[in-house]
DNA sequence: CCGTTATGGGAAGTTAAACTATCCATACTG
DNA sequence: CAGTATGGATAGTTTAACTTCCCATAACGG
């Protein structure tokens, strides 16, 4: 197929096609003449992926060019997941240097309890984790702190659950995209659920008891 | 206060809390003459709360605008809790028509047999989840959905235990602010506890049988 | 009291991301 | 073979979130 239908196929607007391929999002057609390429239905699935990873994952571009890169590169499902969560983070926001020592040494010892590794504070996936619990205590919400065991807990049977749902899968080769198609939208659709569920427990609390 | 010393205490550039005031992020302070005015410990909070939820929570100042206004307005903790909602959520991105039937069909299907109201598809919460779940289809992911009921029940006791927390307050004055800082922050905390544990999960399961 | 510094307020400039529009030489199509 | 489409490149647009600059007035230090 050629640009028209591409552009047709995935809902991407031609131009925005283009920019992609100068960007490296979308790798290049096949050429059939000095200036003249064919897509096939791989560019097709590329670029819904991106849209997905941009318009309901959120992430900016250049992290999905990151993503992209290390998918298709030769690393190990596990480095690759570890790509994708670094770019799915982001940077962490500063935060006052002891608030930030109070939240690693929290997290620290609530992997100690859990018999988790101990990463250090390397990752963006830490540092992010670091921050939000460093700015809850500093707006004065340690509350959500003392109950981080709790959430820790949810969070695991959570994240087994996904380890489930994509190793169900046959195909060894789409495993990598299931993960990173699991983490990203699986964020959304959590957030989402736990939004609904949120407003369906305050309502009951509140009227139990007003 | 004066502008210098809010500036110093929030850690937000003068330039920028003019910027803020401007745009009615922060309430304009109390003017002692003309063009001289005085800040309190209050504009100091209100700058670390639009710090949080823009740095750490990923907010556009829009939402954030909108949202200080509803905490600030005469509405009920669940009226300024839908708004704070809705504001979190962001335009949901346009899917296909069919794969946006097909998720809601099944998000409806899952509100009755869970017992929970159900609301519509005008919510913006509903409507990102109803395109999280469309484009996870339209991907040729579906098995994330085969598995919604298990996330829901996890997404509920997530739930609860918001609640919990927010209702462990003694002031009932700050417990609206309190409940936006536990969904907000508590999206991102546990969002990075998911990804720390699926680490460990894929880690565990991945070495197990390689 | 007076020179220096800070302040409130607003207009204009900046930066970055993500497109979008326009060209143009070549290629394909009816 | 006339007319439309394509690949490639360059330049322009839009939006968000700031920053800079300016100025008249206020506060402050000696």
């Amino acid at each position: 197929m050629r640009m028209a239908e591409l552009s047709a196929e995935s809902g991407v607007p031609v131009a925005t096609v283009k920019y992609y391929l100068r960007e490296g999002l979308l790798p290049p057609g096949e050429r059939t003449s000095p200036n003249q390429a064919r897509y096939s239905a791989e560019h097709v699935q590329r670029l819904r992926l991106v849209k997905a990873l941009t318009e309901v994952g959120g992430l900016p571009l250049a992290s999905v060019g990151a993503v992209l890169q290390a998918i298709d590169g030769s690393a190990t499902p596990h480095e690759t997941m570890g790509v994708v969560q670094e770019e799915l983070a982001g940077d962490p926001p500063k935060v006052s240097e002891e608030a930030a020592e109070w939240a690693a040494a929290l997290l620290q010892d609530l992997s100690r309890r859990h018999g988790w590794k101990w990463h250090g504070l390397e990752s963006r996936a830490v540092g992010n984790l670091v921050a939000a619990l460093a700015t809850a205590k500093e707006l004065g919400h340690e509350k959500l702190a003392e109950r981080l065991d709790e959430y820790c807990v949810l969070a695991l049977r959570v994240a087994r659950l996904d380890v489930e749902v994509v190793t169900g899968l046959t195909s060894f080769d789409k495993i990598i995209e299931a993960g990173l198609v699991a983490t990203v939208l699986g964020d959304r659709i959590f957030t989402g659920l736990r939004h609904l569920a949120q407003e369906l427990v305050s309502f009951e609390v509140l009227n139990r008891a007003p």
